[in-house]
Formats: structure tokens, sequence, C-alpha cells
DNA sequence: TGCTAAACTGAAAGTGCTTTCAAAAACGAA
DNA sequence: TTCGTTTTTGAAAGCACTTTCAGTTTAGCA
């Protein structure tokens, strides 16, 4: 039968080691301050009883949690996943908890955003992929919460940001290269870009602009705009190839997408590369997998990197804010 | 000038609308044991300040965090993720918090596992596909910390299975009934299986046993045991593909080995599936976008099954732990 | 042996909230 | 008006730790 004794606390240590709670509390805090063989009557004690400090408590005196936050949209698409890996491991290295909040909606963005900074249940935030009004920022940083935003950036808040729009004109310089003549484009640009940034049309602003520079251009039936789901991305790169005059190569916003485009070839017995080149974005682990061309983001390392630097402004909160910003890069695999 | 000035507390709050500080706690939980003036005083009084109630302190006065803990391993393979999709979606619909522990190393688990429970940082555990020592079990178990195991089971706990020897049959029972006669296997079923199990034996098993009815046999050789990364992977796959007399089918036991299959044919010009049909294990979303031929186990069911039950039990510890088995499809795709 | 400095320990205050209990206020009926 | 209810409210006791401060031991040395 499980004895549902509830576990003991400092006190009942106290009692068995006939010391004051104090002292329980050095041996675990500050080891050195306390005589070696009252160390070991109370280490013993703590192993009779099993006993291991409660979190809240904890970290209700010490003013700390140890815990580090991180808002991110689509908890679902690997890009974020791979992004949020980076972080972890950064946080597990450095003992600090790792706290998810899936956003799902403009709504419950503000409500986090709302409560997070008061509640005082972390002590740092990576904000991933997320637009944030001004005076959201605003009220992060006049909180004193520790912010690193990825993929948005902030004057009072520290931000990681990749350059979107020379990862365009990469793509467009790659194809342009391989002697590519009908371009189109596939990614979420829909005017309001919902809560989610996901800065698409700046690479497409690129992509376009080389294209434009070389002589080319990339008519609006070119370009399809749809939502990140598969269902989409499908519909959309069906009409793509279904044109007149079909593109020979496809730029899709991230790899999830491209895979899409690649799926509706291979229906279609569109070959890739020799009828079709598609070229992604993000470089995920399986954009590897399927030898496809893409624009490496570095999507682990953007979210180590973030974990540091909030770790370290967590550590000393005077440091001014730090914009960073990743480098691009292409990869060329079998699709191009 | 951000003015560090640190957040209001419930006494401030009381300070400047002249109540005490007990009606202050009950205008935020329990309204309407509060007059209606005083309410609307209070509540002024706490926008002006832009109050909110510190978590941690609420938590523990409340004795409890409204947080559930997931422990699990390779947060950064697709099926890890797809579940902790669906953990994620029942949690912030029932509104509870969703803290991440990572598991590196046996190490790392015995440590968790030994804290957590004590720490009551969490109303509750989800482990994923980690084997847990009968002891620590027992010790959570006994600690009263409300505990969902995924692919891995314990009479005091709740688990949630599925039935790999099963997944392994449908896989073989396809591939008979395909014609193919030269079968091969490619998971990961060294010794240990270290400290994530990954059921992959049993999947082997069950696929074995009606190649065997059928008359057929999978020698040593055709059976490849790797670990899950890429590398290895392909190695693996290569070695089967440059047998004297190659397999016609290759069954992976997790999609992602199974791209890594794709792969290392793609490479070889072996065609898929006219050359070669490969059968993955998983269903993850990539799978679909690859037309590969699957188990599906419904990943993200399964984490919401496990939060739901995780929901149900802290609210209710009385109920007898659950054992729950879920059903496997094979998913016919392109690559077979 | 006596003195001082160093090492150790305990009492108590602080952390921010919930909740119980009892007192005060308000209300109604007689 | 007065007494008995019912509704509101405040004081204070948790909750389980950390940490400061002051007091007590101990050790070292003359």
């Amino acid at each position: 039968m499980p004895s549902r004794k509830k576990s003991p606390t400092i006190y009942d240590v106290a009692k068995l080691s006939g010391v004051s709670i104090s002292t329980i509390s050095r041996v675990l805090n500050a080891p050195d301050m306390v005589n070696s063989e009252t160390h070991k009557h109370v280490m013993n004690a703590i192993d009779q009883l099993g006993f291991v400090p409660r979190a809240e408590a904890r970290a209700r005196a010490l003013q700390s949690t140890a815990r580090i936050g991180v808002l991110t949209p689509f908890f679902t698409a690997p890009s974020f996943v791979q992004r949020l890996r980076g972080v972890a491991s950064t946080l597990s290295k450095a003992n600090y908890e790792l706290l998810i909040y899936p956003v799902d909606s403009m709504d419950h963005l503000q409500g986090y955003i709302s409560s997070i900074p008061l509640m005082r249940n972390v002590d740092g935030l990576i904000i991933m992929s997320l637009s944030l009004e001004s005076q959201d920022a605003e009220r992060l940083s006049n909180n004193g919460m520790e912010t690193v935003l990825i993929e948005y950036s902030h004057p009072q808040l520290n931000s990681i940001l990749i350059d979107d729009e020379h990862g365009g004109r990469l793509v467009a310089e790659h194809l342009l290269g391989k002697g590519h003549k009908t371009f189109a484009f596939l990614g979420d640009i829909e005017p309001p870009e919902r809560f989610s940034i996901h800065p698409v049309k700046s690479r497409l602003t690129g992509f376009k602009q080389v294209l434009h520079d070389a002589g080319y251009s990339l008519p609006k039936a070119y370009i399809r705009s749809c939502p990140y789901m598969q269902e989409e991305s499908r519909q959309a790169a069906l009409e793509l190839l279904s044109l007149p005059k079909p593109p020979t190569a496809i730029f899709a916003a991230s790899d999830m997408q491209a895979l899409s485009v690649m799926k509706v070839a291979r229906q279609l017995n569109v070959r890739i590369p020799q009828d079709l080149a598609v070229v992604g974005f993000d470089d995920i682990d399986v954009a590897d997998h399927v030898d496809l061309t893409t624009i490496r983001q570095h999507l682990d390392e953007s979210g180590r990197l973030a974990a540091e630097i909030l770790l370290n402004r967590v550590a000393d909160p005077s440091r001014p804010p730090q914009q960073i910003n990743l480098p691009l890069t292409l990869i060329e695999r079998q699709t191009t």
C-alpha cells in the first residue's frame, strides 16, 4: 500500500538530526560553512528521511526559479523544434528548467505576455518567431523580465535575426547559376502574417530582386501564397505546376513546403531536378534525408545562442541588449 | 528609462485600496464573497498598480502548481515531438504549464526521477519511452506523484502502450502480400537498448514470426542493428543493399531510419518501390510528405491521451492506474 | 590558564499568497 | 429599537525555505 505520507520538510530533518533548520539549509547550500561532523549527521538524517527541498518554497525564498520560458507558435513545425532543441541543450547544461508556452492565437500570446512577466514564474523568456506589440515589448523590458527575441526585434530587447532577404538572394543566384529561366515562389505571405511572423516576404523580396537584376521577372501567377499547412501547400504547388508554362524552379519558403512541392511533382511525374528544381529554406533535419537543396539557417545554433544570451543577461542584467545577425548559407543537394 | 521598480504585491494593493490583504485575495479567488463596492475599489487599485499575483507564492500557499512535467529522450526526434504536441495541446487547453526535461543519459534520468517527485515542482509526470527501474517506479507511486508512462509500463503507474509485435506482423504481411521474397530489417536492437527504450526488438519479433510462418527466413546478415543516428543508419542501409543478394524489401524500425534507407537507395540508383520496398514505423509528419509506407501509431493521439489521463488522475488520485493499448495500422503509400 | 580570533550554530525575519476564525457591520424582523 | 442573522472583513497562522545577525564554541597562542 502506497504510504501517501507527505514528504519530509526541513523541519523534520532538523528534528531528527538535532540541529536547527538553518543548519540544514546550510548543509545544502553552503556545505563549507558547517562542521564536517554536523554535516555528516545531517546528511544521514536527510538520507534517512529521503528529504529533498521543495522547489516552490526554495524559489520563493531565493527569488529566482532557475526556469526559462519559451513562447513558440506551431509547436508542431520541425523548424521550431530544432530551435527548441538548441535551447534545451544549453538550458539543461546550466541546470535550468524549460517551460514551453505553445502559442496558438493572438489572444493566447497576449495572455502569456501580460501574465508571465509579472507572475515571475520564469527568470527569462525566449520568444520565437512571434511579432510583439511595441507596448508589450516595453512592458517586458520595464518589468525587468529578461527576454530574447528570435526572428523579431525590438530596441530594448535582445534579438537574434537572420537576413531573410539575403537568403532569398542566395536562392536566386543559385538557380540562375543552374541556368533556370522560369521561376516560382511558394510561401505564406498573406497580409497580416497572423501573430506568427515567418518573415517570408523578405525572402521573396531578395529572390525577386536578384531575378529582376538578371533580367527575369516573377509574374504574380508564379507567386503562390499559402499557409504553412500541408494541404494548402500541395494545392498551391499543383496550381504552379499546372500553369500553361510551368516554372522550372520553385523556391519554397520553408523546407516542409518544399517537401509538399516534391510530393506533388512525384505525383505528376515531374522529375527532380531534371524537370524541376526545388529549393527550400531552414535546413531542417529531414532536408538532408531527402536531399533537398536549401538555405541553412542554423536552427539549433540559434536556439543555443538565444539561451546563452539569456542566461548571461539573467546573471548580469546590466548588459545592454544585443542584436545578433546569423549568417545564412546555401546547401546544395540533389534537388537543383 | 526602464523604472526597474519591483512589481507590486498584494500588500501594495491592500494599502492603496484601504482594505486588508485577505480581501484582495478574495477578490481574486472568490469574488462573490466580497461586496460589489469593495470589489470595484480593489479592482481599480489592481489595475492602477498593474498587480499580478506571483506564481511561486501562490503555488506555495495553494500546495499545487498547475504544471506537468514531461521526461523525454531525444528531444530531437520527430516522433517524440509529435507526442509532445499532443501533450501540449491538451495541457494548454486545461491551463496547465508544460515543463520539459530532456533526458540525455541514464544519470540524467536518475537525477530527475529522484528529485522531481520530492521537489513537487510539478503536479504530474509523463515519461516517454524511457525504461524505469522498478524501484524508481515505486518511489514515484509511493510519493504520490501522478505519472503516465508511454511505451513502458509498471503495474502501479498508468501507461500507454502499443503492440509493437503486431506492428511487425502487419509489415511482414503487407510485404508478403506484395510478393516479396527477400527481406531485411534495420533498427536499434543493441542489447541494452540504453536508457531509452524504443521497443524495436518486438517489432522485429513480429516481423520475423510472420515471415517464418510463411516459409521465409530472415538471416542474421539481413538484420542490421544500428543506432538511431543518421550516419549509422545510412551505413547499415548501404551494407544491406550491397549484399550479394540484396533484399527487395526493407523494414526500418522508425520512419527516420526509413528515410535514410531511401536516401541510400537514391544514391545507389535503386528504384523505390520497383527494386526495393521500404516500410517505416511511426507515421511522423514527413512520412506523408515523402510517401512512405509505414505503421501509424497515432503519436499525437498518444500524447493527448497521456495528458488526459494524467489530468484526470491529478484531479482524482484514487482512480486505479490504467493501462491503455493503442491500435496500430499500416498506411500504404508509394514506397511499397 | 586566560584571551582573542575564527568557526560554527540558532533564532528570527523575510518571501507573497491562501485560508481559517472570529469580530464587525449590515440587514431584517419583531 | 433591539436582537438574531447573514454578509463582509481583518488578523493571524500557515506554506517551506534562505539568510542575516548575533551568540556560542572551539582553537590557537602566549
